[in-house]
RNA sequence: UCCUUCUUAGCUCAGUUGGUUAGAGCAUCUGACUGUUAAUCAGAGGGUCGCUGGUUCAAGUCCAGCAGAAGGAGCCA
């Protein structure tokens, strides 16, 4: 017999079938109510046995956690608080959970507990959901460029170029760490490695991008990029993964646009498809908000948030523009800022994003045309010769979740901007070549997906929406 | 990496100006009950107070070092 999953059964009329119920014991009270969950749903089904005519030593064995095969009939329940439940016929255990040493209890734990139990918190109806909604977007994102006629691109993992310089990369060696290989001048002889040369682990496709969307016009990737920072923060890892368009002959309002488009297309398809998980993180949240003090409390809830994301478009405006405000804002008037701003240049810290996006916006801002020495190299300076067409989407309580830019089509500029910034051009030859070779204006992007994933589900800690975080001292699991 | 705070039972936390045998709720175990909703009721067990050293008649409590965690900052996605 086919077992029919806890979601179906929920939403079944069909009383009296008998059906097969597999999953997992959650709770067991009273002798005679086992709530099941098999994970297709965060709702559970309720399992009544009928306890005086069942052996004792298996009711014994129906423990938090525990494994379970239940052949029964499906009935409109008898008791308040569901509409349907099973009436056990036979009941096996598949695999039994030592009530006194399984970690996880019928009780809230902490999110920081779970963490050191990671390889059991997907059994908790938080991060089930939190996984979900992680599929749910990742899905999303394959759709919408799907649907555009982007290409779907796989770039390496393994790098030779650190050429972006976006942060210490993680090596990759075959050598004998003991006892290398060396030259005459007595270093490492990366000649000898593996792949004949020094390599690492990517931090971005994009320059790979670029090469095909010249050609094949509009491409993006999603895969996994590695960074060896030293940032211990609730919104970076070490391993992530990223989604990274890029466009021919798109401008840096193109690219602007398409951003915003995805963003929206993916947190309304999540608010379609994942109604009772996202109700759950709702109530979490909600649940969490009554132990704050008043003015610490967000003015909207979750859902609330991401309806209105989805729905109302980006403020945009320009480095020069911001700025402007935040040199007149109340914060840095009363010196409230911990770096004010006082000329035009300077980079703009989080507490300055977050005032914009928070207070003044208070709602998604795309900022652009950065000053051209705090942004990298193959971005296209503007006419007034000291901006790039630069962006950066700032998210309420994210951050950051996207950068991204036009980029400097033109071979002249780009070589002077390497050689300003002591970028080998020797090694990215074939970088160059795009330029030398039917070079045309395009433009791309970089979104975290795990910033996304922080922001849909309302989680705030990034280490809780990926399922195994890497992180620096953190690679257990 | 820097700043701040934290580390007491399986989990979440109390623990006063340093002072007898370190407490609670939940979980677990035993029993009762049997249409319960994180069931309820009664009872029991459960601790190297993160580690190392120091001050003191006396340290969970004070000091130092180390380790780990959380939040914030920087780097960024």
């Amino acid at each position: 017999m086919k077992r029919t999953k806890v979601k179906e059964l929920l939403n079944s009329t069909a009383y009296g079938a008998e059906i097969k119920l597999q999953g997992w014991v959650r709770t067991f009270r009273n002798n005679q109510f086992i709530a099941v969950n098999d994970g297709s749903t965060i709702n559970n089904i309720q399992a009544v046995v009928d306890f005086q005519n069942t052996d004792e030593a298996t009711l014994k064995r129906l423990t938090t956690g525990a494994a379970i095969s239940i052949i029964g009939e499906l009935i409109e329940s008898m008791g308040k608080g569901q509409k349907v439940e099973v009436k056990v016929k036979t009941l096996e255990i598949l695999g039994d959970s030592d009530a006194e040493i399984f970690p996880l209890q019928p009780k809230k734990h902490s999110l920081e507990f779970l963490r050191e139990i990671a390889h059991l918190r997907f059994r908790t109806n938080t991060f089930n959901a939190v996984f979900k909604v992680r599929h749910a977007l990742a899905f999303a994102v394959h759709q919408f460029f799907n649907e555009k006629g982007f290409v779907y691109l796989h770039t390496p993992i393994i790098t030779a170029s650190d050429a972006e310089g976006a942060g210490e990369m993680f090596r990759v060696t075959s050598l004998d760490f003991d006892n290398p290989p060396r030259d005459e001048a007595g270093k490492v002889d990366f000649k000898q490695d593996f792949f004949g040369k020094s390599t690492n682990l990517t931090v971005s496709g994009q320059l790979e991008g670029e090469l095909a969307a010249m050609a094949l016009g509009e491409i993006y990737t999603f895969g996994p990029t590695f960074r060896a920072e030293n940032s211990n923060t609730t919104r970076h890892l070490a391993e992530f993964w990223m989604i990274e368009p890029e466009v021919a002959f798109n401008d840096l309002e193109d690219n602007a646009a398409l951003a915003e488009g995805l963003l929206q297309y993916v947190i309304q398809y999540a608010l379609e498809n994942c109604a009772d998980e996202l109700e759950f993180l709702n109530n979490r949240l909600l649940e969490e908000e009554k132990s704050k003090p008043m003015d610490e409390r967000s003015e909207m809830d979750l859902l609330t948030k991401l309806r209105f994301a989805s729905t109302s478009d980006f403020e945009r405006l320009t480095y020069t523009e911001a700025i402007e405000i935040l040199k007149n804002s109340t914060p840095n008037k009363k010196k409230k800022f911990k770096y004010l701003i006082e000329h035009w240049g300077a980079d703009l810290q989080s507490e300055h994003e977050r005032y914009l996006v928070e207070k003044h916006f208070k709602k998604p801002v795309i900022l652009t045309d950065y000053p051209k020495d705090i942004k990298s190299f193959y971005m296209r300076l503007n006419d007034d010769g000291k901006t790039v067409r630069a962006m950066d989407i700032l998210f309420p309580g994210i951050g950051e979740i996207i950068g991204g830019s036009q980029r400097e089509e033109r071979l002249d500029y780009l070589e002077k901007r390497m050689d300003e910034m002591h970028i080998p051009k020797d090694e990215l030859y074939w970088y160059l070549d795009t330029r030398r070779f039917g070079t045309a204006p395009h433009a791309g992007f970089g979104l975290g997906f795990e910033r996304l994933v922080l922001f849909v589900t309302g989680m705030t800690n990034i280490r809780d929406v990926i399922p195994f975080p890497r992180a620096p001292k953190t690679a257990e699991f």
